[in-house]
RNA sequence: GGAGGCGUCGCCUAGUCCGGUCUAUGGCGCCGCACUGCUAAUGCGGUUUGGGUUUAUCGCCCAUCGAGGGUUCAAAUCCCUCCGCCUCCGCCA
């Protein structure tokens, strides 16, 4: 959500947020009257309040025929007391309805446009030039025994998969040498809630426009997560937060749920795009003076991390159109894919500014003033299962093996990975 | 799943039975000031959060006693629903 001060103050500048987005800007107009009908109903429903509480005291010390005279009075009070508080709480309804349509405030220099106007920033490492066949990651997965996908879609369905052997291994030693990092940053490791309520998802920003990709477990109203970001968002809401000794920053572990209902025929096949995977994430309580630097070094953090896998990637700024609800900025690490000859999204770091924070109620003591504010939240992976796939594919050698990243080989035991 | 207890403005706590003088008590902590070689101690004042009004300060007003409804002229207090925590029993990873 974005601030509603800032809106009434610099209308224009939502406005041009708004439509580097792609989105409405009269809905800027709109909130504007919203905000002036709730306020006038607001203030008629205080002004008559206080009358109501005024001649209820008298009520209290009258005695006999003056008591009579107050009741009759105040009864009919009451009713229209009751219905401007009913008036009031329709027009902050529709306020808080209106303003939460808004995407936050995109960050001065993203690029304006839809999915495909990204900006390339850096494009890090060569892609490897192979003198044999290059295998794709799931016939290298096969052969290793590392991936089953056949009997994943016999026990979920499609799109869900078996880790096995060298695959499961592989994976745990990947998120927690993201963890081992994390820890060694100064995060704080979390593993964390993978079912939400409603307040929890719907303040990260996940209910507005996606919907529809989340599973939602009717039953018992709670909602699985796609990425811990979710539970972390939660996690500090409703407090005040003291961030003058520097950010807050945690790494969730977790599991990760994903419909994918508007992907049907897309990335069918492998782990390239499932409904469950595994994910490392960095997140961020900072205020919102640091949150640019903040989320630099996040980036920062996710480049050394794929640096240690070793991996050829480049790094790409999101396109106004393409953040979603809650970023004001979203930087993508994206890996080279040898059999599909382009990159695919391995991390994604988003800086939220205070727009998470507002929904939830998460704040700290105004450094400048009295009273409070929000803080910024930011998020950044730092590996999923994804990555298994840039691995696989990049380090295959002619015999079919798979070579482990020096910084990896610690974690998984193992500097190669051989068909079986 | 069953039975019982509990939820008050940072923490602890009074108030709830029996609705109005609750403008929510007191302690701890914290902040400010005074006093004192310094510190400590002591004294005085302040200290929920959100909103409205005001150029701003001071102030005034409204809401807020886990959440949401209801009864009532009037709800921390009575009624209903929900949520959370604790204790015990049952069942089960």
């Amino acid at each position: 959500m974005i601030d509603i001060k800032l809106l009434r103050e610099d209308p224009e500048r939502v406005r041009a947020s708004q439509r580097a987005r792609g989105e409405d800007d009269g809905i800027v107009d709109a909130i504007v009257a919203a905000e002036q009908a709730h306020r006038s109903s607001l203030t008629e429903f205080e002004r008559l309040r206080t009358e109501q509480k005024s001649i209820g005291k008298q009520v209290a010390r009258a005695q006999g025929e003056e008591k009579q005279a107050l009741l009759g009075q105040t009864k009919e009070l009451a009713a229209r007391v009751r219905q401007l508080q009913a008036d009031a709480d329709a027009a902050q309804t529709e306020l808080g309805d209106l303003l939460r349509q808004v995407g936050n405030l995109v960050e001065d220099g993203v690029p304006v446009g839809g999915e495909d106007d990204y900006t390339v920033l850096e494009t890090v490492g060569e892609p490897p030039q192979f003198d044999f066949d290059a295998k794709d990651h799931l016939a290298l997965g096969e052969s290793l025994a590392a991936i089953d996908m056949e009997r994943g879609a016999k026990v979920g369905g499609s799109r869900f998969y078996f880790l096995t052997g060298v695959g499961a291994r592989l994976e745990l030693a990947l998120l927690n040498m993201g963890m081992a990092q994390a820890v060694e940053h100064g995060f704080t490791p979390m593993i964390t809630p993978t079912l939400v309520k409603t307040e929890v998802m719907a303040g990260a920003g996940f209910i507005d426009k996606h919907a529809d990709e989340v599973y939602r477990l009717e039953a018992d109203d709670l909602f699985l997560t796609g990425t811990s970001e979710v539970a972390l968002a939660g996690y500090h809401a409703d407090e005040i937060l003291d961030l003058s000794a520097g950010p807050r920053r945690y790494a969730g572990w977790s599991a990760c749920y994903r419909r994918e209902a508007g992907s049907h025929g897309k990335d069918t096949r492998g782990i390239i795009r499932v409904h469950q995977f595994h994910k490392v994430e960095m997140f961020t309580y900072c205020r919102v003076e640091d949150a640019a630097a903040e989320h630099q070094r996040l980036l920062a953090w996710e480049k050394e991390m794929l640096a240690k896998v070793e991996l050829p990637y480049r790094v790409i700024d999101t396109a106004a159109g393409d953040l979603g609800g809650p970023a004001a900025r979203k930087f993508d690490c994206e890996a080279w894919v040898p059999t599909q000859g382009r990159y695919r999204e391995l991390t994604s770091t988003s800086n939220c500014t205070t727009y998470q924070a507002r929904r939830l109620n998460t704040r700290e003591r105004d450094p400048y003033g009295s009273g409070t504010r929000a803080v910024a939240t930011l998020n950044g992976t730092l590996a999923t299962t994804r990555w298994i796939v840039a691995i696989l594919e990049n380090h295959q050698q002619a015999d079919g093996s798979v070579r482990v990243p020096t910084a990896l080989q610690p974690f998984l035991g193992l500097d190669v990975l051989k068909p079986v």
